[in-house]
RNA sequence: GGGCGCUUAGCUCAGCGGAAGAGCACUCGGUUUACACCCGAGCGGUCGCUGGUUCGAUCCCAGCAGCGCCCACCA
């Protein structure tokens, strides 16, 4: 591909001011280069006659040290002040050279002096002022940072010397004029060595950017390419929109080298392709590609290209890239542009991905980015050694929502870890039981079973949807609920009454065969080894990598049963709080009697252990459900009245508030007139519900002994 | 200097126009034959502030105040 580039014009080798790394002694591109504010110095100083009636000016820099490679001073052509002393030459000092006074238009005559050194050779905009008036470009640094070749006693100093040194050797001539210290401003250090990078002029490889940028800045706004979530595509224009040609020579030891030769006198150049050879005696560029380059290139080489492989005409395009959005830059963007142009040898070829889906950066535990000086990074590996690869795994996607930066602590490994824990119990106490998913499953099911299968397909078909939109968190928390929640605390426990009668446990082994089956596939991509083990010997499959996804079925739902599992839960919740309010020990049978009851009395007095009312049967106290059931209960201890009362005064100002509300919101008519009518028929209801629950409330309080 | 985002229970985060949610933490109870990495019952929020739009705002708009991130060549 680099001879593709070279040979279309978009590889070339110029001289240019470059970002280096004097420690990686190496160029790197713009991307490496984290700008951070700093606290400096900004040090006025007068170049010209020390005589206030002779040519002089004064100009600011925060490197004193690079006005030894100063070849001119700039002012703006429109600046009075300074109108005169264009064209004219001045002494720099230190050194004796005389160097021009000129007019760019750069210049902010607004700032310090108005008034500016220019140092062509070390830094970006001198660089281009002296583009632009034809100055020499002298460098007087070597690539490791040390002041070299200005002929004068800093030579062999470190930059960071020098800039004292020359300071104080002008404050000698009484050349400083000002001082400002401590002076804030921005400096580029290299991401990796964390040093301030050096603007340097060298002779470097470049990509020509501009096509292939546009062209991959074109795919995601014509749509062909969508990135998820969608604000993030402004980030990604931001780029493909300004980017500057990209430095792609490293002067380091490892990388893909560049594949361009030189004749023994240096003279001529060759770029050759994979399998032509140099002539003899011709050396190949010692630089090697920025690792960008090369990491660009996955997309295809992987799949074998160049060659037209069954695996490139297969997989790609891939249909998602998954991947965090601070490399968006770095990678993203340069698979975009090498796979599209790869694909047909010019800038719009087919795009490696259909879909960009950018997850965010994991955190500490309070939100904060891991860092070395902060101290708080952690190592996956310990997590995982203590809880688990599954926990670790399933934390990451619990907190992984859309662009948004993911929070770990060990807490929440922890509760993954309780989680994965919990699943291997409820299922190995499952098999136990004879769970299985030999034979079909009837297709007449009834009871808790139903409810279950009902609630797994619904369970299904959310998890689709939520996949469709990258929300894993969503995924993990709806599974995590349905898993302990639903499949765990209620069916788990109400299948134990049904497995203890022989005329229903065989369909419950297989209702439960059927909903394990279906949970552990759902979870498998989150909490893959524990999955892993337990449907192997659920089922007896192969393997669970390998088992279909599941798919809902809509005949399997059942509004019925679900409706009649929650009329239980509602009597199973309304009892325990009851017996938890008046201190009543869950192990303590209480005979009870019902009046009312639509169906699953026998599950519903397995899972409280409550009696039969006997023929001594009197009951001490009752409460009647927001369903209209009541309840008798004979406790053998007295009824704690007072605890009660407070229980029934909570509820009631509960109810009474819910009537208020809604009672308010139906007296007025410009929502009766404007709102949907669904939401006024749900107004109804609540109102309605809530008269009954005050009534139902007040009737018991009235019932209470004083 | 531009741009984007955030501000909801003690902590970390969902929700984003019609009844305030989760996990953790906290309180109380528990030798219930899967699980104490557990079970059951609770407590806890004028949804950053000020205005506006709307019958109705945590949710939309404007301003303000704090955070955070990205981009940028102010010597």
């Amino acid at each position: 591909i680099f001879k593709w580039l070279y040979d279309d014009g978009l590889i070339y080798r110029a001289e240019r001011l470059v970002n280096w790394s004097p420690d990686l002694r190496s160029v790197l591109s713009d991307a490496e280069v984290i700008h951070e504010d700093v606290e400096g110095e900004l040090v006025s100083m007068r170049y010209g006659s020390l005589d206030d009636s002779q040519p002089h000016i004064v100009v600011a820099t925060t490197r004193v040290e690079t006005m030894l490679g100063d070849t001119a001073v700039a002012v703006h052509p429109d600046d009075a002040r300074y109108a005169e002393l264009v064209g004219t030459e001045i002494e720099l000092p230190l050194t004796g050279r005389m160097i021009p006074i000129i007019a760019d238009a750069h210049v902010d005559p607004e700032f310090g002096t108005g008034a500016v050194k220019v140092t062509p050779a070390h830094d970006p905009n001198d660089f281009e002022i002296g583009k632009r008036a034809n100055l020499p470009m002298l460098t007087i640094m070597d690539e490791t940072g040390l002041i070299q070749g200005t002929g004068t006693a800093f030579d062999g100093l470190d930059r960071f010397e020098a800039r004292v040194a020359v300071r104080e050797a002008l404050r000698e001539q009484g050349r400083i004029v000002a001082e400002k210290r401590p002076y804030l401003h921005s400096v580029g250090h290299s991401e990796r060595s964390k040093e301030p990078i050096e603007p340097r002029l060298s002779l470097q490889w470049f990509v020509k950017v501009g096509p292939l940028a546009q062209a991959a800045g074109d795919a995601v706004r014509d749509g062909t390419v969508q990135i998820s979530p969608p604000e993030m595509a402004r980030r990604y224009f931001d780029w493909t929109d300004n980017m500057h040609d990209w430095c792609i020579s490293r002067q380091l030891w490892w990388g893909h080298r560049i594949p361009v030769w030189y004749s023994p006198d240096g003279s001529q150049s060759v770029c050759l392709g994979p399998d032509e050879q140099p002539p003899d005696g011709w050396v190949q560029d010692p630089d090697v590609l920025d690792t960008w380059f090369s990491s660009a290139l996955w997309p295809f080489a992987t799949l074998g290209w160049p060659e037209q492989t069954a695996d490139l005409a297969k997989f790609y395009p891939t249909t998602v890239l998954l991947t965090g959005y601070d490399i968006l830059f770095f990678w993203v963007i340069r698979m975009m542009m090498f796979g599209m142009y790869a694909m047909d040898g010019n800038p719009s070829g087919a795009e490696p991905f259909h879909t960009i889906a950018l997850h965010g950066m994991v955190r500490d535990k309070f939100g904060k980015k891991m860092s070395k000086s902060r101290g708080n990074g952690v190592d996956p590996l310990v997590w995982m050694d203590e809880y688990g690869s599954d926990a670790v795994r399933f934390t990451f996607a619990r907190g992984a929502n859309p662009g948004a930066d993911l929070p770990v602590g060990e807490e929440i490994v922890a509760g993954s870890r309780n989680f994965c824990t919990k699943l291997w119990n409820a299922t190995r106490f499952a098999m136990l039981n004879g769970a299985s998913t030999d034979g079909d499953l009837p297709t007449e099911l009834v009871g808790a079973d139903a409810w279950i299968i009902s609630r797994l397909n619904s369970v299904i078909a959310q998890v689709d949807a939520l996949y469709e939109d990258f929300e894993f968190a969503k995924i993990a928390d709806l599974l995590y609920h349905f898993a302990w929640d639903e499949v765990c605390d209620w069916y788990l426990e109400l299948a134990k009454v049904s497995l203890a009668d022989p005329d229903t446990a065989g369909t419950t082994r297989r209702a439960l065969g059927e909903v394990l089956d279906g949970l552990l596939r759902l979870l498998h991509p989150f909490i893959p080894f524990v999955t892993e083990a337990l449907w192997t010997e659920l089922t007896g499959g192969e393997s669970i990598v390998i088992a279909p996804w599941p798919t809902p079925d809509p005949a399997r739902l059942d509004p019925a049963a679900e409706q009649a599992i929650e009329a239980l839960q509602a009597v199973v919740l309304d009892l325990r709080r009851f017996r938890s309010d008046q201190g009543v020990k869950p192990s303590q049978r209480i005979p009870v009697r019902f009046t009312g009851l639509a169906g699953n009395e026998r599950e519903i007095r397995t899972l409280l252990r409550l009696d039969e009312p006997t023929e001594q049967f009197a009951a001490t106290a009752s409460l009647t459900t927001a369903a209209g059931v009541r309840i008798e209960l004979d406790l053998s201890t007295a009824v704690d009245f007072a605890a009660e009362r407070v229980r029934l005064n909570r509820e009631y100002a509960v109810a009474q508030k819910e009537l208020e509300q809604t009672q308010s919101k139906l007296g007025n008519e410009n929502l009766l007139a404007k709102a949907p009518e669904q939401v006024v028929a749900k107004l109804r209801e609540r109102n309605a519900a809530a008269r009954a629950d005050i009534d139902r409330i007040a009737a018991a309080l009235d019932a209470l002994p004083d």
